[in-house]
DNA sequence: ATTATTTCCGATAACGTTTCCGAAAAAGAT
DNA sequence: ATCTTTTTCGGAAACGTTATCGGAAATAAT
């Protein structure tokens, strides 16, 4: 299987290899003429430049990274769709990375694409990240990144987050509307921006309708998370009227533990997820949650980079913050009685 | 940012290119000694050789290229992580790709794939798949080529497969056990070797065990499908004693259709699905389902697209065929009444 | 001590492009 | 008709590696 190259397309018209380049290249300086002639002999021949190739000249991979936590569920899939879309069509190629949630392999991946040569790096964090400090210093050495969802305040780089303070607070006054007043907020790791909007949020709806029996837990994102949390709130008989968690994976574990423990919900004790999982709307009763873009997340935080790789000079790192919409079902609707 | 390369580090110990690039490659014709100094100089120095450079002149890119109809639900990304474990290991690098169930996208995105140079692919065709020849065409230029789960008889290349055959009639005669006798199979695309397989199993089942009043519809795989097929069974008055589905989305559709028209699972109507989603623990009530082995799919896929890129000559296409279980669950399982 | 063998390394050619420089040919200006 | 400018192209260097070949030094064999 001998591929064909630049060279035998020059031999087989009698041209240099500098016209063919040319040809493809559509440069300035080449007749018209010539080149539809090169670029119909060269599909005829079935050539195709050697990527390769050009990437070594060029000095750029035109490869990106992507990292983020897991890719099982749906939601980063969803992002990474919207980006990949953006990116394919802008001739780079999209490598993914799963952190599974440890930092250690986070930094082991982002590692591995750094020295890869990827042309740059679209990053969510994993839960408790402790790699602070290499991602400053990737930025510092001007390598393009864009953070997305999960990140650190820490981090100056350009950013694509979700309105976390906003729905958040949205979402609480939901549940507080519908009669709940002891709330409790099942939150992800501590550190992380999105954690402390969505806190700010929580307690910013409190403080507007002048309630302060709420209560903050940092259980974590899992349905495991959510299962533990309620276990210990069903223990120490410190069950709430109502629950805003984290995730929907950890409201659906904590929905499950308290209906095998004898709640109902919403009846004995409603509660709201985050995210908009797929099986929101399929379980029983349908779980209430956050709903993010997360197409337009992924394409945004493409586009965020791209403009940082093609542009670097005038670039400013800047944050973005996108909207959603609170998807309200039964989990968390006070019944009428 | 001006890189370092190997002819840095060969100045820096004045010693030849050649020697560094041994030294790297841990070739037999090196001094220990010397290899060691130049590894540690070279990381001293923050050297990493340049894998375009690399792979420019050893004619290969080691990516691999990977297709699949989505990657939203989890069996799909399930598999990827498999294979992308030890292709990493390997040193290879993942490009995945996603057909949308579109065979149009499917034979650009394979194409894209082809032209980057990819050292291999792994493939699960979307549901109508059209490419046939070109699949053909691929493998005849013997570029190295699995293809996993979704495929066609027509296609000779090697294969990881699930034991579709065993558990559909596995699973058919569960329901049989329960006592359900007029069963429908809710199929897949009809020219899938897996539909084919599954077809059989439930039918020969049913030969077992000397019943003949079967059925089979050719739904499609998704939540729509069992939505729609569920209705028109209802409309037409034919709804069956139990359904066996394609997959379990599919089989979510069906079931909430049939709730919502008053039908009670599993006592009016028994409902099985195909793959164990995400989903199927938590509906109520759970769906009973045949689990595939995920990550033992992407793995042996990956582990057979190695064998065939670096042992080419010796290389003989099989068809590996992997074991599953039945979960059963409430769906399936009929009341002691 | 001489020859044969091994061990180790350097020089140089590839890999397939793009880019830079310069020059011939064509077109325009005077 | 001569000079200037533009258009169009070819030659050669460069990108950072690995692979091939050959040769010097070191070791072993006679």
């Amino acid at each position: 299987m001998k591929s064909i190259t630049i060279k035998d397309v020059a031999k087989a018209l009698n041209v240099s290899i500098s016209t063919v380049s040319r040809a493809f290249n559509d440069k300035y300086d080449i007749n018209p003429n010539t080149r539809d002639l090169i670029l119909k002999k060269a599909k005829e021949m079935g050539y195709q430049p050697n990527p390769i190739a050009r990437k070594l000249i060029q000095k750029r991979s035109y490869n990106i990274g992507i990292v983020v936590p897991e890719f099982i569920h749906s939601f980063f899939p969803k992002v990474i769709i919207g980006a990949q879309e953006v990116l394919i069509e802008k001739g780079y190629q999209v490598l993914i990375m799963q952190s599974h949630e440890s930092s250690i392999t986070e930094l082991r991946n982002t590692k591995t694409l750094v020295n890869n040569m990827v042309d740059g790096l679209i990053i969510s964090l994993c839960a408790e990240d402790k790699n602070v400090e290499y991602y400053k210093s990737l930025v510092s050495t001007e390598i393009p990144i864009v953070f997305f969802n999960r990140t650190l305040e820490e981090i100056e780089a350009p950013k694509v987050l979700f309105d976390d303070y906003k729905w958040a607070l949205f979402t609480t006054e939901h549940l507080i509307r519908q009669g709940y007043t002891r709330i409790i907020h099942l939150a992800g790791d501590m550190n992380l921006t999105l954690t402390k909007n969505r806190i700010k949020g929580f307690k910013d709806a409190h403080r507007k309708y002048k309630l302060d029996d709420f209560k903050i837990i940092y259980s974590g994102f899992s349905m495991t998370d959510g299962e533990v949390t309620a276990k210990t709130l069903i223990d120490k008989k410190k069950v709430p009227q109502a629950i805003f968690a984290s995730s929907d994976y950890c409201a659906i574990g904590a929905m499950k533990t308290f209906k095998n423990f004898g709640y109902s919900i919403p009846k004995d004790i409603a509660i709201c997820g985050f995210s908009e999982s797929d099986m929101s709307r399929h379980i029983s009763p349908p779980l209430t949650s956050v709903e993010q873009p997360t197409h337009l997340i992924g394409q945004t935080a493409a586009n965020l980079l791209i403009e940082q790789i093609e542009n670097k000079k005038a670039f400013i790192p800047q944050t973005i913050k996108l909207n959603g919409s609170l998807n309200i079902r039964e989990s968390s609707v006070k019944l009428n009685l």
